[in-house]
DNA sequence: GCTGAAAATCACATTCC
DNA sequence: GGAATGTGATTTTCAGC
């Protein structure tokens, strides 16, 4: 698909807030509010607008503790390796997990409580997990920059 | 803020989901459409809920290509810190930057086209903040999970 | 805090340029 | 491809419980 500059401000747009209306978005685009709409359709249709979430203060769920971990797997056959990755992906305090390149196979974004929640994540949910060789874990200590929203 | 079992269902649905109508979320819930609204009204001014958005899918973009940086500073006086901090914020291809415990002081994660844009990165963008002591670079070979829902 | 109905606003399809 | 109109749906407010 290619995109148009109203289209690229269009995404900004909606990536900064999704319920404007497409009147708000069509004064700002100097578009009718058809042409707004129409945009949006084509963007969704196209698959490249996916979703439409609420985010959530963490801090006001009792969140507020972020940490990132290395995995190292025991063996890279193909079973342990769909196994892994299909029971990380249960777990809810697991947010994101990529496979990656370098010493460790694995990197975890994890959100829990505190510190006390994290072993208990560490203990009760991830090391229960079998064929994980090691961990090497990374505490946030502050959130400097952190966005949805991709530039198109 | 306390929440009741009906406050987590909505929660977890409009991070699903934003764009649900209260009458759907009624239905779901078994509320009326006023006290669904009232819910949300309620989390939203309270800050549970930041900001409702458009989430994107990155490749049909053309940002298939997503590193996670490791930086350490030469120095860490406040002034050092808070220039790196306000300079690195500005970068559109990082969209999280956090300050971490362990051998690097900072963790990025970058968004680009493909390794071509990723050396361009490092080098008219990343390494021309000064201060920077070393970096290290971890390639994602595999998005396993991605979600920005947190279970409340 | 919940319900139900009225009022205001918006989304969406159609028509036309 | 974009603009104007009209209908149905949705949000929002309000009275009452």
């Amino acid at each position: 698909m290619v995109f148009d500059e109203t289209d690229k401000r269009l995404l900004a747009l909606l990536q900064q807030d999704c319920k404007q209306t497409n009147k708000e978005l069509s004064n700002k685009l100097n578009l009718s509010v058809t042409a707004v709409y129409e945009r949006i359709k084509k963007l969704e249709k196209g698959g490249v607008i996916s979703n439409y979430v609420a985010l959530i203060n963490k801090e006001t769920i009792d969140k507020s503790f972020m940490a990132f971990c290395h995995i190292k797997l025991i063996q890279h056959s193909k079973d342990f390796v769909m196994r892994f990755e299909k029971e990380v992906s249960t777990i809810d305090e697991v947010l994101e997990c990529y496979h990656i390149s370098g010493d460790y196979d694995y990197l975890l974004k994890v959100i829990v409580k505190d510190m006390a929640s994290f072993r208990e994540f560490m203990v009760k949910k991830l090391t229960t997990i079998n064929h994980i060789g090691s961990t090497h874990s990374m505490f946030v200590i502050n959130e400097v920059k952190h966005t949805t929203a991709i530039t198109v």
